[in-house]
RNA sequence: GCCCGGAUGGCGCAAUUGGCUGACGCGAUCGGCUCAAAACCGAUUGUCCGCAAGGACAUGUGGGUUCGAGUCCCACUCCGGGCACCA
């Protein structure tokens, strides 16, 4: 009859704040009567299998379950472990086969711009079934502006030939084939989505440098769903910071398009996007991103030194690139475009901001001022946003500004910055632009913009952009214009770990969609599974793994034509693919008829929470990190689902919540490098690791930092329950905690406490009583529930259990006073414990002499007649400063509080003999009286 | 550089959202129990002045609004996170 201490094996946990804050608030919804569904992540457990095979040498499917079981096991020890929840493996046939059977939904879709939502806004997928019946009819022009030189003059459906046809639906398709630029990682041997390159240019698995580069790859169109993700944000109940993370990414401005056209070129224009139209008088040149498709097009044979415009004088030498004066342009663009791609991310990172570019030898019309401005190449212009190609106005840009002053040309200014501006620049207000020290960027008023058609000369920039927006719409030469920054997403893999697409390509290399009777496509079994790693200069294309293996990739097929022999996809789909559904397989993991039962989709997702505006799950718990990773893929895979009727609400998460992250002190010696923190010593505020002082600084838990605590120790000495209540009592779910071992002993006495409250140590019998609780101690039980219900609510765990210290050192006293628990107070305290600590509160509501088990019994109600007091104790303030308190009855009116206050003798005395000005009374809160 | 958070005792954190700052816990100090230590139990604990009663000062810094500011407004400092040549 000692204090139970239930422990688990072999745990190792990173960051269990969240799971431990997802079961205390799944068992609490439990007992409030939610039907609660316990989805653990998708790759919660521990290692990513592929990460763990490659660093143990072993094949992935042999790690996968018992990685699971290990997970399982930590979770046990934890006190995670219930009936609620349900897993599934990765590895799972089932699994793979549904994740394939979306991607061929996606595959099978395209977006109509024009389509009607239910929700009201326009643009969503339908079947690609239904636009061949559109272009086949006639109802839809056959020209797409997705890939505009398909077919150009837009010749009628009929006339097409079959493999212009075919490759019209394909450019169409939300899973599609491309040829681009994309981020490759020679270190991991494969592709990765911009969203896995961090800020400086590596990989956000294993920081590896990453490089631009064009390869074929599968992408998905989830810029078509740009807008709804973004105005779709506003039916979430999510952090304000991780929208507006999405927010950000996705980037959409507003603007307007432009044509420039070139000369010497009859009917070429070079189209650049501007969020600032009203600067187009400013534009003295122009820049093409070095992918830019234009450039073998305006590349003239000759430097054009005769043909330079007046006001360039003799054309710099700098203008012809940095590889030598005497390239003819052809050369000299090549060069650069080489040079620009051929630079890492993380190279161009360490070159900061300076500007490099090529005079292609071309020149454009600005279509305001009739003037030849040159055209550059430069790599400061990017390919991936907008057109790829911009009107730089060096004056009002600080880039454009730079490259100028680099590159000697014009800098003219268009709007008049105030005159603190040139004063705070040491200028003469009206200083000409090329004497500024830098672009000036703000509002102002428009100046030197008036031709014979139109002026913005005097009007404020907001202005200035509407009117010459509506000139350009007006003449042809621009319109409105919206830009994201979000792109396409990179879909395909060149690893062995994960789902094989179901696509296979024929003789003519076009990609077929099997059939679902054909589904799943499960890896082939290979010794040799390891990704191909390349050196950064290595040119050949990365491989990969599948496509060693040779018996798997070639296959004979009857897709409909008879057998014949394809081809398979030997790409995989990438950790997120899985993830981006997962939620909605652990509705029905084991339906082998539909990737979800309809009926058990709808019970779960829809509208539990009361919000009838987005539905989905009701409360998804998780990290931060996954802001612009799977919180943004897995909205959009819902959406497509959506639009194609296989879910039945627009958003997949309705409330999300991010946890913290326990970190813990880590110490860096003389040189920074990170020392074993359990061997650091600390004494006098001082500390010391072998003799030598360190630096002290939180960091995440793990092995880089050297300050890992296993919690082992904590459960075998204190108990889950005890680990469990000590991190949730640590402070805020969503803050990050450092973690610290002596705390614990805190939320251990109060269970220990509890215990000895509840049963007599010595002789094991119960010392709980039926007779009722004294007055006192059941007021403040109440209270107790009260705010426990709803800090649990809110997830406020920690000011929960601070209630039930409070409400367990009544108990204390209690006991001390008459030997004896009252039983109200030992129920209802084992029912809040519950979901903190479930094994304690099990074991004492058993003791107490129930069959069931405590999880299913519903939270305690708090009695409202014991929430009210007949007096409340408030302060009386002299000038806003407490100088007694007194009691007044609840209820009592302004008179009664302004008595009640005079009446304190030590106020009397001091408000003897001076003036009153002013009394505030806030009933049952405060008195104030204002004296002079 | 831009966008979010945050800063309260020796420490982790509370504060009914403009109304008694520091709940609850840790640590520390003193005491009890003990041959002794651990465990356990009790008391004290924001700082300063004071024997005390009591008083003054205190929520990163400087201003402001208010009878009253940790909370609202303005300017700044530091810490954490995110984004970053996005036209």
């Amino acid at each position: 009859d000692m204090f139970p201490y239930p422990s688990g094996e072999g745990l190792h946990v990173g960051h269990p704040l969240g799971f431990i804050g997802t079961d205390v608030s799944a068992r609490f919804m439990r007992m409030n009567g939610f039907n609660v569904l316990h989805a653990m992540g998708y790759d919660a457990f521990g290692l990513p299998a592929e990460q763990f095979a490659v660093e143990h040498g072993r094949h992935p499917r042999e790690t996968t379950d018992s990685n699971i079981a290990n997970m399982r096991r930590q979770l046990h020890a934890l006190g995670l472990g219930h009936d609620a929840r349900r897993s599934i493996a990765t590895t799972d046939p089932q699994y793979y086969r549904w994740t394939q059977w979306i991607f061929l939904q996606i595959f099978n879709a395209w977006f109509d711009e024009d389509a009607e939502l239910a929700g009201g806004g326009k643009g969503r997928a339908r079947p690609i079934d239904e636009l061949i019946t559109e272009l086949q009819s006639g109802a839809r022009a056959t020209t797409n502006d997705l890939v505009p030189d398909l077919n150009p003059d837009g010749t009628p459906w009929s006339e097409l030939d079959a493999a212009t046809k075919r490759a019209l639906i394909d450019s169409y398709r939300l899973a599609y084939v491309d040829e681009a630029p994309v981020n490759w990682c020679p270190g991991l041997g494969t592709v990765l989505a911009n969203e896995e390159v961090t800020a400086d240019g590596r990989s956000e698995r294993g920081n590896h440098p990453v490089f631009r580069r064009p390869l074929k790859q599968w992408k998905l169109r989830i810029t078509a769903y740009s807008d709804r993700l973004l105005d779709d944000l506003a039916l979430l109940d999510w952090p304000e910071s991780i929208k507006t993370m999405q927010r950000n990414w996705i980037g959409r401005s507003t603007g307007a398009s432009a044509l420039f056209s070139v000369e010497e070129h009859e009917g070429v224009d070079i189209e650049v996007f501007t969020t600032r139209p009203d600067t187009l008088f400013g534009a003295t040149y122009m820049v093409l991103a070095p992918e830019h498709p234009l450039l073998d097009t305006i590349v003239p044979s000759e430097w054009p030194d005769a043909t330079l415009a007046a006001d360039f004088g003799d054309m710099p030498v700098s203008w012809k690139g940095i590889f030598g004066a005497d390239e003819l342009p052809s050369g000299a663009v090549r060069k650069y475009v080489e040079f620009a791609s051929r630079k890492s991310e993380l190279e161009r990172q360490a070159e900061g901001r300076d500007k490099t570019g090529v005079f292609t030898g071309a020149f454009a019309t600005n279509p305001t001022t009739g003037a030849s401005i040159p055209i550059f190449v430069a790599d400061y212009v990017l390919m991936g946003y907008g057109t790829g190609a911009i009107m730089a106005v060096p004056a009002h840009d600080q880039r454009d500004f730079e490259f100028a002053q680099e590159f000697d040309l014009p800098i003219t200014a268009v709007v008049q910055p105030p005159d603190a501006w040139f004063a705070s620049h040491s200028l003469d207000v009206g200083a000409p632009a090329n004497e500024w020290p830098e672009a000036f960027t703000g509002d102002g008023v428009a100046i030197n913009s008036t031709n014979e058609h139109v002026s913005l000369d005097g009007m404020v920039v907001d202005d200035a952009k509407r009117r010459i927006t509506a000139w350009l719409d007006a003449t042809g030469g621009g319109a409105p214009a919206v830009t994201t920054k979000l792109r396409d997403w990179l879909f395909s893999r060149q690893r062995y770990w994960g789902e094989p697409f179901p696509i296979v390509y024929d003789a003519d290399d076009n990609p077929i969609a099997l059939p679902e009777s054909m589904l799943p496509v499960l890896l082939p079994e290979m010794t040799d599974f390891e990704p191909t790693i390349l050196a950064e200069d290595d040119p050949r294309p990365p491989e990969p793994p599948l496509a060693r293996a040779d018996a798997w990739v070639a296959v004979e097929l009857d897709l409909g034509d008879g057998e014949q022999f394809y081809r398979r996809e030997t790409n995989t789909m990438p950790q997120w693919a899985g993830s981006c559904w997962y939620y909605l397989r652990y509705l029905d993991p084991t339906n082998e008829q539909a990737f979800v039962d309809p009926a058990v989709e709808e019970y779960w997702m829809v509208g539990h929470h009361g919000d009838p505006n987005s539905g989905g799950v009701d409360l998804y718990v998780g990290g931060a990190e996954h802001a612009v990773l799977h919180l943004l893929y897995a909205r959009f895979w819902h959406k497509v689902l959506f639009d194609l009727g296989h879910v039945s609400t627009p958003e997949p998460f309705h409330r999300l919540f991010n946890q913290g992250m326990i970190t813990a002190a880590a110490y860096t010696d003389e040189r920074g490098m990170y020392v074993p923190a359990e061997q650091v010593v600390e004494q006098g505020g001082e500390y010391t690791y072998e003799g030598a002082p360190v630096d002290r600084h939180d960091g995440k838990m793990g092995k880089s930092l050297k300050n890992a605590v296993t919690p082992d120790d904590i459960y075998r000495d204190y108990g889950a329950d005890t680990l469990r209540l000590y991190e949730m009592f640590m402070g805020p779910l969503d803050a990050s905690r450092p973690w610290n071992t002596r705390d614990i002993t805190g939320v251990h006495t109060l269970l220990r406490r509890f215990w000895r409250n509840v049963v007599d140590e010595d002789t094991g019998a119960l010392r709980v009583t039926d007779a009722p609780a004294d007055d006192e101690t059941r007021r403040q039980l109440h209270r107790t529930i009260d705010k426990v219900r709803a800090d649990m609510g809110t997830l406020e765990f920690n000011t929960a259990i601070a209630k039930l210290f409070e409400l367990n050192n009544r108990l204390n006293v209690v006991v001390a006073e008459t030997g004896e628990s009252p039983l109200e107070v030992v129920e209802a305290m084992a029912l809040m414990l519950s979901p903190l600590a479930p094994h304690i509160a099990e074991e004492v509501w058993s003791r107490l002499g129930h069959e069931g088990t405590i999880t299913y019994e519903p939270f305690p109600e708090p009695d409202p007649s014991q929430l009210v007091d007949d007096e409340v104790e408030i302060p009386v303030q002299i000038n806003g400063k407490v100088r007694g308190k007194v009691r007044v009855a609840t209820g009592a009116d302004d008179t009664a509080h302004e008595a009640a206050a005079r009446a304190d003798v030590k106020v009397a005395e001091l408000l003897d003999g001076v003036e009153i000005r002013k009394v505030i009374i806030v009933p049952g809160r405060m008195v104030n009286f204002v004296v002079a």
